[in-house]
DNA sequence: GAGATTTGACCCCA
DNA sequence: TGGGGTCAAATCTC
């Protein structure tokens, strides 16, 4: 990561999801990193997305498992880094072929301990898996611009900020009804 | 062999 | 200065 204009990490877009299917999105992600968080009884893990390098994709998001509510399901707060720009949406079939016969802990890499092997080996995590995001219309008319770079810092002020919160706001509505439902 | 994951180190911000 | 986020080499899996 370089940083040679004053660094603008922390100025992305980022919403937070609770869920208890953090994997089931509707995109693919490449785990890049893993971390013990103060506070935290499970390690936090971060993801960007697959398209990264061939699409220039700057999406990420990391995931915590919450330490209460480790079982029945357990759950999971998913924050997401800046929107999609890549093409993929809805195939799940990354997903599909890693995730359908995987529980859900085993996952999320190495040390989520959960005992709860009966609840995460439910189907439900086939259900999500074959719902398509309702929003991929809205993921393609409002894709954020991005520099050269790949900063995409004035994404907020370049896109419409209402076009932001209501893909925020439809985006979040579509997972917890996943959640919901599962 | 290619791509994904793990893991320790490094960097930046509060 | 410590914690959070990212990088990148090593390792693993298919």
């Amino acid at each position: 990561m370089n940083c040679t204009e004053p660094c603008k990490r922390r100025r992305v877009q980022r919403w937070t999801i609770l869920t208890s299917v953090p994997h089931f999105d509707g995109y693919e992600w490449r785990k890049y990193g893993e971390k013990n968080i103060q506070g935290y009884k499970f390690p936090r893990s971060y993801y960007k997305c697959t398209h990264n390098k061939d699409q220039g994709c700057p999406a990420t998001k990391t995931i915590q498992q919450k330490e209460d509510n480790d079982c029945n399901p357990p759950k999971y707060e998913v924050i997401y880094s800046l929107h999609h720009i890549c093409k993929t949406m809805g195939t799940n079939t990354h997903l599909d072929k890693k995730y359908s016969s995987a529980p859900i802990n085993n996952t999320s890499s190495t040390t989520t301990t959960s005992s709860c092997q009966a609840n995460s080996s439910q189907p439900l995590l086939t259900l999500v898996a074959d719902q398509l995001c309702p929003m991929e219309s809205m993921l393609l008319s409002a894709e954020p611009q991005i520099e050269e770079n790949g900063g995409i810092e004035n994404s907020n002020t370049k896109s419409s900020p209402s076009t932001d919160l209501d893909f925020d706001s439809e985006w979040a509505k579509w997972l917890l009804s996943c959640t919901e439902k599962a």
